[in-house]
Formats: C-alpha cells, structure tokens, sequence
DNA sequence: TTTATTTATGCAATCGTTCCCGGTTTTTAG
DNA sequence: CTAAAAACCGGGAACGATTGCATAAATAAA
C-alpha cells in the first residue's frame, strides 16, 4: 500500500551532499561545479527521482493543473475539443482535470467549487444551458483567477474567449434549406440562457430576411436542456410539426444532441427525411456520413478551439503581470451538405 | 494574476488563536471547547476558506486524485466508463485525471510517467493495442503502486480487473448470425495483444464449433490500431471479401471504431447491409438505432464497468494493509438485434 | 605574505497543514 | 484543602523542495 517515493532528502544523504546542492544540481544552477552535479543527476536518474508536485505546489503557489467544466464529455464536440486542450497541455507540462455539469447549473456550481479547492491554477469552462446567473465565475474572476470561455461563452465577463462563428453556420444553413426550395423553416435550438443560441438564432433570423422570406417566432423552439432529454425534443418538435400553423418542411437543430434526437423523433414518426422534413445539423459526430439519408452538417473545428483556448489561458497564467487585454477569437464553422438537407442532386 | 487564497494562518491571526487551535477548531478534535470551535467554523466559512490540497497531500502523502488512462476519451465506451468512473470518484473526494493514449504504446508510457509524477494515488488504466510489453505497468505494482484494469484488462498483473464477458458476447453475436442462416462469418477483430480480442475470438470460434460449422482462421482479420485507422480496416475487409475462397455472408466487428468504419467500408462499396453482408458489432454508440440499417449490437456496460472499478480502487487506496486479494469482476455484455444481423423478420 | 575575489557548498527559512508534546487553568476526587 | 485529572490551547517540528545568505576553501591579485 505504502508507496514510498524517492525524495532529494535521500539523494543527499547518499551521496553525502546538502539538499540545497542537490537540488541546485538538478536545476542546473551555475554554483554547482560540473562535477558535482554529473553525480547528482546521473544518482537521481539511477533512482527515478521525480519532484513532489505537491512540494513544488506548495512552494511555487502553482500547481500546473488546469480545470476543465463541460456538460458532458461523451459529446463529439467536448471530447474533440478536450483532445485539442490535452494535446497542448501536456506539452507544456500541465494537466487536467475534467469536470461535466450535465447541463445543470447546480452541478456546474458544486464542480467549480471542487475545482477551485484543488488548487488549479486555471479554468476552461463551456457553461451548462441552464447557467443564467454568473455570480460563480465572477467571484472568481474578480480575484484574478485565470478564466477561459470556449464555444458557450458568457458576454459580461472580461475574460479570453474561443468559439465558432455561429451566426454564420445558422446562415449557411438556412440559406441552403432556402436554396434547395424550401420556404417554412423551423429551427430546433438549445437553451436561450446561451449566447450561441442566440447567435444561431439570429444567423437564421437574418438568412430569412435576405431572401424575403418571414420570420415567425413559433418557427422556434428552445430546448432548456440542449436536447440532453429526448423528451424535451419530442415535444419541441410535436409542436412545430403539429400545433404550428404553417407546417415546416425543413429543420435546423442547433446542437449535437438536438440533432440527433430529431432524427431519432422523425424515425418514430416514420417521416423520410429529405422528402417529408428536410434538415441540417449543427453536429460534429464522426458518423454523420453513415446514416441514412447521410446528414447534411455545420460541423465546429472544435480540436481547434481546444487548442486555443487552453494557449490563451496558459499564456495568461504564465503571464507576470495581470491580463488586461482580452481577446474573443471566431473560428469559422464547416458546412458539409449531404443528403438529409434535400439538394436537388443528391450524393 | 497573482490569486492569494485565505489559510489558517490568516484565521489564526484574525482571531488571536494559534494555527493549532485552529486547526483542530476546523477538524473538529475533542481538545477545543465548543464556543472556540463555533467561531473558528464561522469565520471560516465567511471568508470562504478551503484548506491548500498540497499541504495536504505533502503532509498526508496522499493527493486524493486518480489518473485515468484509456485510448480515447472520443470513443463512446471510454467516454461511457469515464462518467461512471466520475460519478463516483467525486462524491468520495477524488478528482481524476485523464490521459490518452490514442492506442500508442509509447505515448502510453509517456502518460504513465506524467501521471506517476504528479503523485496520483492510484491508476485506473484500458492498455493500447500496441501494449505487448507491460514493463512500466509491472514496475509501479511492484513497489505497491494501486492500479486497476478496466475492459481491456492485461493477465499477468495480480490486481483487480473488471471487465465484460467478452467471450460471452462474440458467442451471443455469432450464434445470432447462424441462426440468421449465415454459414461463412468472419470476424473483423482488434489487436492480437489484447486480451479482450482473444476472448472474443474464442468465443466467435466456440459458437461455430458448437453449431458444427467449421472454423477458418483466414476469416480472422486483426487490426493492430484497432479501428482507429480506416485503411487498416480497408485492407482487413479487402482481404475478407476478394482475397478469399470463401467469401462471408456476415461480419462481426470486435470493437467501436471496427464497428463504423466497417460500415463506411460497405457504404463506399455499396454493399447493402444486411442483404449483401449481415453485421453485429461491438458498439457503445447511442445512435446505432438511427442508422439504417439500423444496427444489431452488443453493448457493455460501459458505466457500471467504470463505477465498479473505481470503487475497487479506491478500496484499495484507502486500504490500511497491502491488498493481498484481487477481484476479477466480469459483467454481462447485452445483445440488441436490430435490422443489421439480417434476422428474418425486421423491425 | 596578505588581502580580495571567486567557487562551491551548507544552513535555515519558507510554503500550509497536521500533530506530538507541553503547559495552564479549571474541575473533580479523596 | 490538596492532589489528580480533565479540559483547553500554544509552540514547534515535520512533509519536500527552493533559495537568500553565510561560510569555507581555493585562487588571484597586490
């Protein structure tokens, strides 16, 4: 059970030194004569000494780990995204720690809390659908904790921010559905607590006005829960399909999860997609191309908002003086038409 | 920047007690009155003070995080596993701490040093394909490292190992296609070094024997990435299905990512499913209903395997004496038939 | 030869917390 | 009324590593 490491303790009495030389000798520290530390470092290997990270923790007032809060990792666009925070964390000596909220704003609070007691010395964080109230991350921001957003991004915070330019991949989206004839479009979209609904909303919103086409606000249905619930969906869709006055013949859904849940609701309901309901997902599932019809997509380049998201927070870590200069970094979204979004010529 | 956390000292000195007093005041010992013990507790809460996690762990020796090491955090069974591994960790007080090894032997070692340096008190680890030598796993059990092996556990390490009845499922999925009329399966399998890929086999080849079908070991493909790479999947069915006297009317993919790009495989080949080639795979996907066809699978309990081997380990941690004992524990794999294994009358 | 300078090393404080060991005061028993 | 026993609290060492300061030895300069 006893796991004893090897400490710089052992290394000096073994080799009859002080510990402020053996450490200094494996700093590499100029006071040390080359020969002293070729003992020292070569010993140290022999024995596989490693630092106590705790030790340093202590000293250093840094623990080299990072905090990451999503709502949940079995999502393609979290796990991608936390692949692309490992990829550069790892590189420069960090870990992390991950979190997920579930979509709930309590558990988001009690992870922060966990979090922010283990000492990490920042926090990447995608907040739950249902996180109205900041109260949470402002504290803590406001007492200088290092603090990045990605993808679901809060707009009253000062603080470093990476994510997609959603009002465009909404536009694209609605703009094809327009272009491939269809005239009633509905729009499935996640919680309006988060601004990327609203900023997909609006993309949408815009894409009709440019083609002269109305817009009309039971045309949209919120999911509090971003489709985590299938129930939820079901009944946003029940909705716009059956209490609507001007039946859809296409849909967007906003989400990963919403996406599939629509599908899974027009399966039950036996309704063929393109032909009875068309639609475009936001999605970033690596198996869209697989169904039936294959999913017509705006996928989120989202290793790519992991890596920048954890460059910038490292980087403001690192940073001796305080950050003052924030910035918000868009990345372009990728639309990837296939057969469910109903092109005349489909692949 | 610069974020200065409250500690007892500062209770101590706000309150003219000693960081002692305070100390005990916090932990509850029997020495303080109660009066003392109230204010001590009130005052702490107020300032919101949290005890510093490395004083903690360089005192205690003991950090109260477990690493986790698994291929992919993108692969729905791993992501599965890590949020039953999760739901449980958080509530006894661990945080965990993931690294992937994308299915490298190497970066699995480097992984394993990064985490045994930043002094995690146990490991929670699903080897890589690649891993054939166990050399640094067997190192840290030596010196009475706790390490529990979850789904692709590894035999020669006496610790605790929790997987599923892997043998169980291939026999399930094997004896399902026969019934289905298949007489020439082939089995699209994982990597050789991996326990969980022999289980399987044995249990596709007892099925054959046991419906006195004969067994042929060209109907074996092993993909040493397994699945990770399409082309190794290509080449594995290439070879299946025109470089083979007796071209199989079904597959049985061994593993989650087997499982897709078998099937983009078929889809880029036009080969229908089930009618041109029938197919149960290995998959934790939660949309495989939505495909179409959709698919006939053998799901793990992926969430239970993760809860029960965390709780394992942390028993073990938290063991006074050296675990003598190992438990195997081994849970049931479920079969879901669906339109993919060609049964006679779809749904 | 003496003094100044460099070189190489050790001592001890520090980080935040716990806990052993004392020490005082109050209470209880005889 | 004294002795013993609780009851309550503080001092200080320890955990492992870093680092400013002191110090010793060796070398260089005068």
């Amino acid at each position: 059970m006893k796991y004893e490491a090897v400490t710089i303790k052992d290394i000096a009495k073994a080799l009859g030194l002080s510990t402020s030389t053996v450490s200094r000798a494996l700093r590499d520290s100029y006071e040390i004569s080359p020969e002293t530390k070729k003992i020292v470092i070569e010993y140290a290997q022999q024995i596989n000494y490693r630092p106590n990270p705790s030790a340093l923790s202590l000293k250093e007032k840094r623990s080299r780990s990072i905090g990451i809060i999503v709502c949940e990792i079995a999502n393609s666009f979290f796990s991608q995204a936390i692949n692309g925070i490992e990829s550069i964390a790892y590189d420069k000596g960090y870990n992390v720690i991950i979190a997920q909220s579930h979509e709930s704003y309590e558990r988001e609070i009690l992870n922060l809390q966990f979090l922010s007691s283990r000492s990490i010395d920042g926090l990447l964080i995608s907040v739950s659908s249902e996180t109205e109230n900041l109260d949470h991350l402002i504290n803590l921001h406001k007492r200088g904790f290092p603090i990045v957003f990605f993808d679901r991004v809060v707009e009253d915070l000062a603080t470093h921010k990476v994510g997609v330019d959603n009002y465009k991949g909404a536009y694209d989206a609605t703009t094809e559905l327009i272009k491939n004839g269809h005239q009633n479009i509905a729009m499935v979209a996640g919680s309006e607590f988060l601004s990327i609904t609203k900023e997909r909303v609006a993309g949408y919103h815009q894409a009709l006005s440019d083609h002269h086409l109305p817009f009309d606000a039971n045309q949209i249905e919120y999911c509090l829960h971003g489709g985590m619930i299938y129930e939820e969906v079901e009944k946003a869709l029940e909705k716009l399909l059956y209490h609507n006055n001007n039946k859809p013949t296409a849909v967007i859904a906003s989400a990963d999860k919403l996406t599939t849940n629509c599908l899974r609701y027009f399966k039950s309901k036996n309704l063929q997609v393109p032909n009875d309901i068309a639609m475009i997902g936001f999605s970033n599932l690596d198996l869209t191309d697989l169904l039936s019809p294959s999913l017509s997509v705006i996928r989120q380049p989202a290793y790519e908002i992991g890596q920048v998201a954890i460059e910038l927070l490292i980087k403001q870590i690192e940073n001796k003086r305080p950050t003052t200069e924030f910035e918000k970094i868009i990345l372009p979204p990728q639309m990837i038409i296939r057969e469910s979004s109903g092109a005349k010529k489909a692949r």
